[in-house]
RNA sequence: GCUACUGUGGCUUAGUGGUAAAGCACUUCAUUGGUAAUGAAGAGAUCGGGGGUCCGAUUCCCCUCAGUAGCUCCA
């Protein structure tokens, strides 16, 4: 997928598409006054007040011709330095450019002209709208000014511009491709979940074929864990408003929460993270320095009251099971224990093939006292300790204001999804904070009690989420370990009690070795069975005949492909086998 | 939550101011087929829910619920 913030030219295009967008509109309504229009890695926007009108989908196309208008006239675009007294005069009817001018320097300030319509703007821009001429507005939608749901609702609408109209086409064209990609599609057509409006908006259900691909996500990183030391808790999903109190969940984290329900005089919630559970298991005993690092861990079931609008799919449910385990560690574990989640973390990505992914180091926003623990050297301890680890361990990343944890920053580890924005797949989280509030303790070497430092962190993320993404990158064509059916049997006769024998011989055999393996001798033709199984994307399709009964073979072919191989029953199950233990993508 | 759009049998969709159409899936019968759809018959929806306008609404209006896109990548 392009990225046009990554290309001059394409960025210089879109902004000078920007540009055309708002002069078409200012023309089709003259009451529009403009906020920004970026170019941003998807194309370009631009924000806009229309004063009680809004935009609608029918606009879309007018706007569209207006700017195919404007484009054909091919106006000159110039570039002229204005002083700020200028700037101010220019735009003193427009509050959002005053908004804009205010923060500018003296001296630092242009405006671009075409025609009749002049923005303020640094800049640069193509020579003349006569190469605007391959564009398309690509949705439209409300967005608050400067993102605060206390602002004004402007309108936003997004679009891109490619140099030639086969570019264009050829985006138009992966835009609608991604569509298809979408988890949520395929997890319908493959009958891996559902929702359903009784049960809750926000509330996936996993069917049985879906829950085939969870339980294998959850062996996979349950065993490398184990490898690692971790030791695995079970704990409830629901804890005492006190224990969030203690957290600081309550005070911070509140708005993500699901109100308190009340019993028997005691209030519970719904658990949106597992931290205060596993200090509480922490403090069940004393600890000695040498317990240290302690790392528990639990595939946990987390309820989030997320807003309606950011649902999506099992990418973003208001229940979910997160990959989580807290480190309990001395401070001079730190370095060390970092350095081994940052590890896990790549090791999983080998496994899976992920190798599009974005590092952020994302620290408190200091100004922000309602969202985060407030203890400035607390957060100076941590921020310095991680970054120096970061780059000990010599990670590219990029620092993110405003986007830490309540008790401390973290390293996130972050993909773009199908459709929609980018998503957080892994997570590792310093925390001096709550380890504190809980009176947390060890018994270092010189008999004194200090306080552990935890590290929250999450491999897979959310189980939910991470299969959401893996089913986005593979179009639903999993590796054969995950496949919900790995081997399909089609008898080509299926009214030959011998051949039908074989089948299921065959079929309990690669059972017994835990491949998972489904016989389909409906009265149906191969042909038509043969479609099905390829639409439902089982790896291995197993065509079975007399030839094969005879000589005691199989013939099988691939997810995908049109040709066959035959090959002794052994040697089936050696190759499936093989690749099972190898989590290899079949090809 | 906010803005816009959408909501028709299990799924994908057509359609209309006079109570609804098709394909797939499902059931039954026939067909026993060598690698992406065998044929026929049958059953299945009060058109998301509630209210209103109208002689009459799935179609128009209001409310509500749900889904989809987007909601600080500064001129």
């Amino acid at each position: 997928m392009v990225n046009f913030k990554e290309d001059e030219n394409l960025e210089m295009l879109n902004h000078s598409c920007a540009h055309l967008m708002a002069q078409a509109v200012k023309h089709l309504f003259p009451q529009a006054k403009f906020w920004v229009g970026p170019v941003v890695a998807e194309g370009f926007y631009y924000d806009i007040d229309l004063g009680d009108e809004v935009i609608r989908d029918e606009d879309i196309p007018k706007i569209e011709k207006e700017m195919k208008k404007l484009a054909k006239e091919g106006k000159k675009i110039y570039r002229r330095e204005v002083s700020k007294a200028e700037a101010m005069e220019m735009f003193a009817n427009d509050p959002y450019k005053v908004d804009l001018i205010e923060d500018l320097e003296d001296g630092h300030i242009t405006v671009y002209d075409q025609g009749d319509f002049t923005d303020l703007c640094r800049g640069p821009h193509v020579e003349s709208t006569k190469l605007l001429k391959n564009f398309k507005l690509v949705k439209h939608s409300g967005a608050y000014w400067k993102g605060d749901a206390n602002n004004k609702v402007l309108q936003r609408i997004y679009g891109v511009c490619f140099p030639t109209a086969e570019e264009l086409e050829a985006h138009l064209q992966e835009l609608e491709e991604a569509k298809e990609r979408d988890h949520r599609k395929i997890g319908k057509d493959m009958q891996l979940f559902m929702v359903d409006d009784l049960i809750g908006r926000g509330l996936p259900m996993f069917l049985p074929k879906g829950y085939v691909v969870w339980q294998e996500l959850e062996n996979y990183i349950k065993a490398k864990e184990r490898k690692l030391g971790y030791k695995h808790v079970m704990t409830p999903c629901v804890g005492t408003v006190g224990l969030y109190k203690t957290s600081g969940h309550w005070d911070h984290y509140k708005e993500n929460m699901f109100p308190a329900m009340e019993v028997e005089g005691e209030s519970f919630v719904l658990r949106p993270m597992n931290c205060p559970h596993h200090m509480m298991i922490y403090a069940n005993r004393m600890h000695s320095y040498k317990d240290l690092p302690l790392r528990i861990g639990e595939i946990a079931h987390d309820f989030r009251f997320e807003s309606s609008g950011t649902l999506k799919g099992i990418e973003r449910g208001r229940h979910f099971c997160q990959n989580d385990a807290h480190l309990f560690v001395t401070p001079e574990q730190i370095k060390q224990e970092v350095s081994s989640v940052v590890d896990l973390i790549f090791d999983v990505y080998k496994d899976f093939n992920i190798t599009d992914y974005r590092c952020v180091l994302s620290l408190r926003d200091p100004e922000d006292k309602v969202k985060y623990h407030d203890d400035d050297e607390m957060w100076n301890t941590a921020e310095n300790a991680l970054r120096e680890v970061l780059d000990s361990i010599g990670i590219e990343y990029t620092e993110e204001i405003g986007e830490a944890a309540f008790y401390g920053p973290k390293l996130d580890v972050n993909v773009k999804p199908a459709v929609g924005n980018e998503i957080t797949l892994s997570t590792c989280q310093l925390d001096f904070c709550l380890p504190a509030k809980f009176k947390l303790t060890y018994i270092d070497k010189d008999g004194e009690k200090k306080t552990p430092v935890v590290l929250h962190r999450a491999i897979l993320g959310s189980l939910d989420r991470f299969m959401a993404y893996i089913l986005e990158e593979t179009k639903g064509n999993l590796p054969l370990w995950l496949a919900p059916v790995q081997v399909k049997v089609l008898p080509v006769k299926n009214d030959d009690e011998e051949l039908n024998a074989y089948a299921n011989e065959i079929a309990d055999a690669l059972s017994d070795e835990d491949v998972r393996v489904e016989v389909d001798n409906r009265s149906e033709k191969l042909g038509y069975r043969m479609r099905e199984a390829q639409m439902e994307k089982v790896p291995y399709l197993l065509v079975l005949g007399k030839n094969e009964q005879e000589e005691g073979t199989v013939t099988y072919r691939i997810h995908g492909q049109r040709e066959t191989t035959t090959v002794t029953r052994a040697e089936f199950t050696e190759l499936v086998k093989r690749q099972i233990a190898n989590k290899e993508f079949v090809k």
